[in-house]
DNA sequence: GCCGTGATGTAG
DNA sequence: TACATCACGGCC
C-alpha cells in the first residue's frame, strides 16, 4: 500500500517538486469513496518575481496561503466558474505553488480530467479545500514511483501571456505521450 | 483543423 | 478591468 507524501516532501525546489509530482496519485474521499487519479501534468509557479505567479501581487487575503507553509493546498475560482488547485511549496514564506494541470482517471472519477479547471471538477475539488493541508485523511497525494527524467517533457505554462519574459520559461511539465495531458 | 467569443464571480 | 479556463460555433 502506497503511503501518503508528508507535508516536508514540498519543502523544496518548486521545479523540482513540479517533476516529483508526476506520477504520484491524487486522492480525495467523497461520500467514503475515494476518487483517484495520477498526475501527469503540472506548472510550477515559483515566487514573488515570477510575474505570472498570483504571489507576485504581494500578501493578499487570496495569496496569502502561498506564503504559509509547503504541503497545504492553494484552490481559487477562476473566471467564474473553474476551480484551480496547487500545492504550496518552498520554506514557508517564499510564496511558492505548484498547479496541477491534468490528471489520469485511476478510480470513482467521471469525465474530463485534461485541464485545471476540468481535473478539479471531476475530482470535486472547490474553495472549502483551500489551506487544506496535504496529508489529510479525505485529501492527500499518495507515493508512486519516480517518473524518469527522459520522460518528463517541460513547455512552456499556459494562459500566462501576459507575463513577459515570466511566459516563455519552460516551467511546464508532463509525463511524455500521455493521452491524458491538456495540451500538446 | 483554427480562431473568436461568451459564460461567470471576484480580486485589485 | 482582467483573469494560471472551457466549450462551442463559424470558417476554411
Amino acid at each position: 500500500m502506497a503511503t501518503r507524501l508528508p507535508r516536508a516532501f514540498y519543502q523544496r525546489d518548486t521545479m523540482q517538486a513540479a517533476r516529483a509530482l508526476l506520477g504520484k496519485e491524487l486522492v480525495h474521499v467523497v461520500d467514503g469513496e475515494a476518487r483517484r487519479a495520477r498526475i501527469v501534468e503540472t506548472e510550477a509557479y515559483v515566487g514573488v518575481h515570477d510575474l505570472a505567479s498570483h504571489s507576485s501581487k504581494g500578501v493578499t487575503k487570496r495569496t496569502e496561503v502561498m506564503y504559509g507553509p509547503p504541503g497545504v493546498a492553494y484552490v481559487y475560482l477562476i473566471y467564474g466558474m473553474y476551480h484551480c488547485m496547487n500545492v504550496v511549496t518552498e520554506p514557508e514564506g517564499k510564496g511558492c505553488a505548484v498547479l496541477l494541470r491534468a490528471v489520469e482517471p485511476l478510480a470513482n472519477v467521471e469525465g474530463n480530467t485534461r485541464g485545471p479547471g476540468l481535473l478539479c471538477r471531476a475530482m470535486g475539488i472547490d474553495l472549502t479545500l483551500n489551506r487544506c493541508a496535504m496529508d489529510s485523511d479525505a485529501f492527500h497525494i499518495l507515493d508512486a514511483p519516480e517518473v524518469p527524467s527522459r520522460q518528463i517533457v517541460s513547455r512552456p505554462r499556459i494562459g500566462v501571456a501576459y507575463a513577459r519574459d515570466w511566459a516563455e520559461k519552460e516551467l511546464r511539465f508532463y509525463i511524455a505521450g500521455n493521452p491524458f495531458i491538456s495540451k500538446k
